[in-house]
DNA sequence: TTGTACGCGTTATCAC
DNA sequence: GTGATAACGCGTACAA
């Protein structure tokens, strides 16, 4: 690989010269310049970017932290990604992948980390990866709010959680639906907090209570249970133990089907007998199913969207002031999977 | 943030004796391993990684460039994704996404690419990315062959396109099928190519002709049929021009959605009028759909792994020989969209 | 085992 | 507008 001085010395001129050619944070005569690229181009040089990050501080690439146990993602996180990335791109960031695997490594980290900044998807209480932005003076955004002891602030983007479970409580209570049994993501998530506490509080405030055996959470990936936890709790609840269920609320598009195939294991149908709401469902997903699957728009695409954008507030790459908490817009699609009882 | 020198400072023991702590490229004393971490803690010192970069030449992360014109994965892509990233993640590697805007840049790269190796998924004929990577002498792997002009060797992990493509049409046509339509990918991809001519293949061996308006190709991005581009062609040949078509081939799991839609609208059903074939399929998504669907097992995450795995053998990391071209298998999974006429 | 000088490739800061 | 030189933070020979 041709180095800066290669071409300093075949363009007879100086190193700091060659780098404005590049870099433009200078300006440079038409003629030196020219001349710079075209031995550029002769050398098949381009500048070093680890030797320039080394200087600049700056890595230009942000990362993006994976949840925990969700390593299989569902339509939701790949909406989501495809916002980061490209708005990340726009301002010429690239995207590193980031998953902590579940069982934490003995060195945790034994380097720094080469990103500027990041994105952490749907933090736990407590999250550790959270404490090591912290600790390594990274910026960073999340999606869903901190639950960590010693944060005070940090930088969000979510949606309104509670906003979104009461509507949806509201629209299946008022299809006269009492028995609505939720499919919550993940128990350490602390959006399936939020959320959980948001279904119970709803329930309440028209008077009815939420049994134990109405809420369930998604297991972690380790479990055998990961991949079916939708079709399972609905064979065990509905079809063993005979509670009696008329509404389903489904975290996201893949618990849905998994709901579905139960439902139909079980020789009933939807909605016919069971009514099934779904939190995080993908449109083209929702549709297809059939019967369509009636679901709350979050905008995954934009909530990645306005990650970035705050996060480039903070590293000054967006000039002006910003908000730190960000809400983003959802609201219920109304498709065919909820029938008024 | 604490420099090495402040470390050595502290601890009394020079630069070079912190860096074998960090590094483990020498054996050190425990005594002085525990005064080095210590003061380590005490200091929130970690190596800079940009740093060792330079002089190491090693970035530790992968690039994982994400194919042209399809911006929204299919379940195929996300699993291939997660088989890249926990393999790279064995290895110590990070993942960094890639993404190649349609509207190509000016100026491609005004620096060389912080990475050590390149996984390239879906490459096109002379796909302007390995170009890149090739003049860049950046070793990289790519999923399905690759068409450049000038490029003679290079790695690569594929399924048998043909194999599956004579699979397929056996299979449909063992069961009374002649008028059968592909929906292909992108016609830019070598690996619709290759699926194009093989299925041709397959079907003049049985003497049967392939009419032009039975096989399609999927749009790119910036086209606005992109998302209803199996509705849109089913609509078109089935209902429209009133083509005979008995059976129907789809790329992906979205474009077979996407058809049995357009079914549902032309009053029709499956399998009893129509079949219908997925080459690349999601187990989960497949088994969910009414009726469920059949497909090839194309084992994406295998492919994600094998591609690490060969990139590793490349980088110096897995030592050894290793197959320049590899080929996963793929297999038929049966399930209820394909009737015998 | 430890300490030291030097190299890695670039950018920033002065002079001119 | 351009040239020389000092950082940037770490790894690694080499000498001790």
């Amino acid at each position: 690989m041709a180095k800066i001085d290669d071409v300093a010395r075949l363009a007879k001129v100086s190193k700091g010269t060659v780098s404005n050619v590049f870099s433009q944070k200078r300006p440079t005569s038409n003629e030196v310049r020219e001349r710079v690229m075209s031995v550029s181009r002769q050398l098949n040089y381009v500048p070093n970017h680890t030797a320039r990050s080394l200087v600049t501080k700056k890595t230009m690439a942000i990362g993006l932290t994976i949840p925990h146990g969700s390593f299989f993602f569902s339509a939701f996180h790949t909406q989501f990604i495809n916002g980061v990335i490209l708005e990340a791109s726009y301002y010429g960031y690239r995207v590193l992948l980031d998953i902590i695997p579940l069982q934490q490594v003995k060195t945790p980290f034994l380097t720094s980390y080469p990103i500027d900044g990041a994105v952490v998807m749907r933090p736990t209480t407590n999250d550790e990866r959270i404490n090591l932005m912290h600790m390594g003076q990274i910026p960073f955004v999340t999606v869903g709010h901190v639950m960590n002891e010693n944060i005070e602030h940090s930088s969000s983007v979510d949606n309104d959680n509670q906003q979104i479970m009461f509507s949806i409580c509201e629209y299946l209570m008022d299809r006269g639906h009492k028995d609505i049994m939720f499919l919550n993501a993940n128990e350490l998530m602390t959006v399936s907090i939020d959320r959980r506490d948001s279904f119970i509080k709803a329930m309440n405030e028209r008077g009815l209570d939420v049994a134990e055996h109405m809420i369930h959470h998604k297991p972690d990936l380790s479990s055998s249970e990961y991949l079916d936890y939708g079709y399972e709790e609905t064979m065990n609840i509905l079809g063993k133990q005979k509670k009696k269920v008329t509404a389903i609320i489904a975290d996201d598009d893949r618990t849905a089907f998994s709901v579905l195939n139960a439902i139909k294991d079980l020789n009933l149908s939807v909605p016919g007998d069971i009514s099934i709401f779904v939190i995080c469902g993908d449109h083209s997903m929702m549709v297809q199913s059939n019967p369509s699957l009636t679901s709350m728009d979050l905008q995954p695409s934009e909530l990645g969207a306005q990650s970035v954008r705050i996060l480039m507030h903070q590293l000054g790459v967006l000039p002006g002031d910003f908000a730190e908490n960000v809400i983003v817009e959802s609201k219920i699609i109304e498709r065919n999977s909820c029938s008024t009882i």
